[in-house]
DNA sequence: CGACTGCGTAACACTCTGTAACGAGCCCCG
DNA sequence: CGGGGCTCGTTACAGAGTGTTACGCAGTCG
């Protein structure tokens, strides 16, 4: 397959105007907002720096890192189209965001954005909804960092990815477009073992690689059975099931 | 050194009155609450149940956990006195908290609580300040978890163990109430890990165990070394230190 | 064309885990 | 008070999984 150039994932999740109703609140904070265009590589903000703005991936996907000494790196999160990043009240950004492909992106002024939402009952529990988002979220990657092997990471990992980056028009084929230092610094790996468990994946048939940054879904049965999140063929966690009543928080 | 009972730890950190002034705002919403004994071991509240209610511990220590298939448990956070969880505006409970030692805890309404804070100028700055301060210890935890190893996770917990559960009048001494297998859960490690790396670090003369759950702190400087943590030393760090100008989020 | 970058692959080294055995403290009981 | 059974913690050893290192290939850029 042929290398596509650096914007060829500006495509990925053309989806603000999309988005889910909930966002749809706090995406009107953005509209007066000119989206500012920032190269794939450049940083947004600085972990650390005063938390002055509030951001909205408007096109294309920015990841969120800290920086550990000697050159480790941890990605928290990436932001795609529609997502809103910077929200938390901290004085100071607990990441530096950096743009993962050519972006646009809109920003407003921390104390506007919460002040439109103090003064609104419409948009506060839009805005609590992003932070229990992003909580569940953290959540959810310190089980997978702590409990999960390198083959469920990544199938976790595809999973989250898919609905935000398949190709509509063409189910299964998923864009990655992050290369594999992100993915690997994401899921608390190297990126040898990154390639090796893309392999092992595409050995037993479960999805094909097409070129570095896509990737066809070819089971997503089975890719989802490999994300080790309990499911309901489990029994003890039919239990949990049968006691609470809920599965909406299962994989 | 004679093994104490299980009430051995309800002394752990009687420091709901001395708490920082922040802390004291929102622990006022819970003085008409009559605090509640829970022995050791005992659930307080369940991953994915309806969030009823926000908690504050009074004695002992609690553990945020949740289950993954196949008897995978991964412990988000231990809560000590003075701490209040369960405070998140999440519809259902992201975990389930369980009494570490036997504890004494208050609870009031989640709709009662969010309904104060709301109609308080005081207390909305708090209440974002205990948002932040556990997205923030989340956070944190995703870098241990990614990047640290067995040495260096074990430190990190002692040092963010000391000012919880040091004991006052004998500096240096902790209290260490959670079990070998709650400190793995936590840490993303095995017991036997955890032991071996404790011995590891007594060999080193770091610290001197006495007993099960007592560990002394011999060089303290050494153990925050130990951390994996970017230091003052570290050239690369000192660089990002000069551009952002603060320490403050630095062990 | 040649240097550079990103990625895949393979051999090797090492950390951590799983398993098992053992020891220490606690509880129950006579 | 002492013994047996239990839980919890420690230690040793073998093995799996992952990290490390090195190399080759393809695509990009000057």
């Amino acid at each position: 397959m042929l290398m596509l150039g650096k914007n060829a994932f500006a495509v990925a999740g053309l989806a603000v105007e999309a988005a889910p109703p909930r966002r749809l609140c706090l995406s009107s904070l953005f509209g007066t907002a000119l989206p500012e265009t920032i190269p794939a590589g450049k940083a947004i903000c600085w972990e650390g720096d005063p938390a002055g703005c509030v951001f909205q991936v408007a096109e294309g996907v920015v990841r969120l890192q800290r920086i550990i000494g000697e050159g480790r790196r941890v990605i928290t999160a990436f932001q795609y189209a529609g997502d809103i990043f910077g929200a938390f009240p901290q004085r100071n950004y607990l990441f530096t965001a950096e743009a993962v492909s050519d972006c646009r992106i809109r920003r407003i002024g921390r104390n506007l954005f919460l002040g439109e939402i103090a003064g609104s009952d419409a948009l506060r529990p839009a805005y609590m909804g992003l932070l229990c988002k992003e909580t569940e979220a953290a959540h959810e990657q310190m089980v997978l960092l702590s409990k999960k092997n390198a083959q469920e990471r990544l199938c976790s990992f595809l999973i989250e990815l898919a609905p935000r980056t398949e190709m509509s028009g063409n189910p299964g084929l998923l864009q990655i477009p992050m290369n594999r230092q992100d993915i690997a610094d994401y899921l608390g790996m190297t990126i040898e073992t990154v390639s090796r468990t893309i392999s092992k994946l595409a050995a037993i048939q479960v999805v094909v690689p097409e070129g570095r940054h896509n990737l066809r879904i070819v089971c997503r049965q089975r890719l989802k059975e490999l994300c080790g999140n309990a499911d309901a063929f489990n029994l003890e966690n039919c239990h949990r099931l049968v006691r609470h009543g809920s599965t909406a928080d299962l994989c």
